[in-house]
Parts: C-alpha cells; sequence; structure tokens
DNA sequence: ATATCCACCTGGCGGC
DNA sequence: TGCCGCCAGGTGGATA
C-alpha cells in the first residue's frame, strides 16, 4: 500500500476538490473490498464534504451525517476525474460530486476498505492505533519506552501500529539505514540515544517522501494520475545485492515477519 | 499482553 | 507462448 506519505500526498490531492463541494450520491461497482463497502457511504446523497482528514493511513472525509472512512490497502490509490469519464478496471468506487467531476477509488487487490464512522465516534479500526510520526506526539523518548517490554526486532516494532503509525516496509528499511541500526535488533537492546535517532529519521524520511509526491513501486500515483519520485531517493529498498551507497558493501536481503529487509551488513552493525 | 503465521486479491516477473 | 511459483506499498484475526 501506500504508507503514511502516499496516503498524505492522496490528501492534498483530493482536499481542494472535495472540501466546500457536495457529494450527489456514491457509486459502487465492487463491493466487495477488504469488507463490504459501508452501507451508510452507499446510501448518501447530496452531502457537502466540510473537511478531508489522515489518521495514520486512514483518510477520513467528514461530512455532516458522519465521516466516510477510506483505506488504500496496498494497492488503491484516488483520483479526481470528471464524471463522464468512463471507468477503467478497477474502478470499484465513485464518489459523484456537484461540480461534475467524481472521486473515484481504484483498487485491484482489494485490500482497500471503506467504511463508516459516526459522527463524534472513533470507529473502532481507529482506537488502539498509536501516536502520529509526524506529531510531537512521537519522539526518542517514546519508541525508547515502548521498546522496552519488546524482544521483537527494531524493524517489526517500528511497523506495529501500537507504537507508531504509518510506518509501512519501504520507509521501515529506509529509516533504519540512515540510524545505521541492524533491523534484526532486539528493540529491547536500543538506547535512547538511538531510539532518538531513529525516531528522528523517521520523520525526516516520511515528511521528505511526501516532498517528493511519494513513492511509485508500480501503481500508486496522485489525486491527478501522477506517480510520486521519492523511489529515486531509495537509498536501500529494493536494492538488495547491490552496493551501499555509503561504503559499496552488498547490501543483505533477508526476511523479516515475511517482509523483505535489506540493510548494509557494515554500516548497520549488530549490537 | 506478546509473538507467529495466515488470510484476503490481482498482477507482474522470472524460469522452464 | 504458456504455465507455475513467487513476490508486492497492509493489517486484522486466529493461535500458542
Amino acid at each position: 500500500m501506500p504508507e503514511l506519505p502516499e496516503v498524505e500526498v492522496s490528501r492534498l490531492g483530493i482536499a481542494p476538490a472535495l472540501e466546500g463541494n457536495l457529494i450527489e450520491r456514491v457509486i459502487v461497482r465492487q463491493p466487495m473490498l477488504r469488507w463490504p463497502v459501508a452501507a451508510e457511504v452507499i446510501a448518501l446523497q447530496q452531502q457537502p464534504v466540510q473537511a478531508v482528514r489522515r489518521r495514520a493511513k486512514y483518510l477520513l472525509i467528514d461530512v455532516p451525517q458522519g465521516s466516510i472512512i477510506v483505506h488504500l490497502g496496498m494497492s488503491g490509490h484516488l483520483k479526481i476525474v470528471p464524471s463522464s469519464t468512463p471507468p477503467l478496471k478497477h474502478d470499484h468506487v465513485d464518489w459523484v460530486l456537484a461540480d461534475g467531476r467524481s472521486l473515484r477509488l481504484n483498487d485491484s487487490r482489494r485490500f482497500g476498505a471503506v467504511l463508516w464512522q459516526d459522527p463524534l465516534q472513533s470507529h473502532v479500526l481507529l482506537t488502539a492505533l498509536g501516536p502520529e510520526p509526524l506529531t510531537d506526539d512521537f519522539d526518542g523518548a517514546l519508541l525508547f519506552e515502548r521498546c522496552q517490554s519488546r524482544s521483537s526486532a527494531i524493524k517489526l516494532v517500528l511497523m506495529d501500529n501500537h507504537v507508531v503509525v504509518g510506518v509501512g516496509n519501504i520507509y521501515a528499511n529506509e529509516a533504519l539505514f540512515k540510524a545505521r541500526i541492524r533491523p534484526t535488533t532486539p528493540a529491547r537492546q536500543l538506547s535512547l540515544a538511538q531510539c532518538t535517532v531513529l525516531a528522528a529519521v523517521v520523520k525526516q524520511t516520511l515528511a521528505a517522501a511526501i516532498t517528493q509526491g511519494g513513492t511509485t513501486l508500480k501503481d500508486f500515483s496522485d489525486a491527478s494520475g501522477k506517480a510520486g519520485y521519492f523511489k529515486q531517493e531509495l537509498l536501500v529498498y529494493g536494492r538488495g545485492g547491490q552496493p551501499c551507497l555509503h561504503c559499496h558493501t552488498p547490501l543483505d536481503e533477508i526476511r523479516l515477519g515475511q517482509r523483505s529487509t535489506v540493510f548494509c551488513p557494515q554500516c548497520q552493525p549488530t549490537p
């Protein structure tokens, strides 16, 4: 999926078209995503959009009756298109706007979701989430504290939504390389100083990726259909076996929690 | 609580 | 050209 930067790039792209606009109706071509598209969303008519927010990798589109929750899964992307545009394969949901355009969700793997949140409530999927990485709620001290009870590899802990949200496989690999920490290091073995560096590079990496329009591996694009440029700045992800950009040692690639994990055996030493 | 593994689904790639 | 296995940006849920 889109990780946090790609979701934020989507939010930035769709918000200007949605906010202050009216959702006239919703067209569902394929209701079976990760869960069935929520009935409350399908029934929406003539609803003004008040705001488009993001929490972790969830987008929240606020209307007077509540909030539409959109998750992009692994392959989802959102576009703003003229409503007359013929739907393509995997264009599962359209939100038809009053100005002749539509918000269109395409998701080939259907790991994404379209859910509903009642006003003044938090959907159950959003209640147990950890802090947002790009706010002051997340810092080295918090990361260090949450690592104390964890013997798992730091990469798995960094990707655990209870610890911090939004860090997926690409950016976990990138941040650990920048922090010079081996992904397999048991989390509780990290020092406060290492956690402070790690939290800082997580913020820096995510923020830079947002600026670059996100990372497009194959099917991510922003609301206008443009691919992201951050792929050019990836230091280790997808580069297993190739030389480290710092020391030229071939990068190691292993599996951690069934996810591809790349690191430099020289620059990211075992503790 | 924590840790591990599986599931969902489509598509692209390499190998034979 | 075709078939097969493997891999891919996520994460809830079942199981020890």
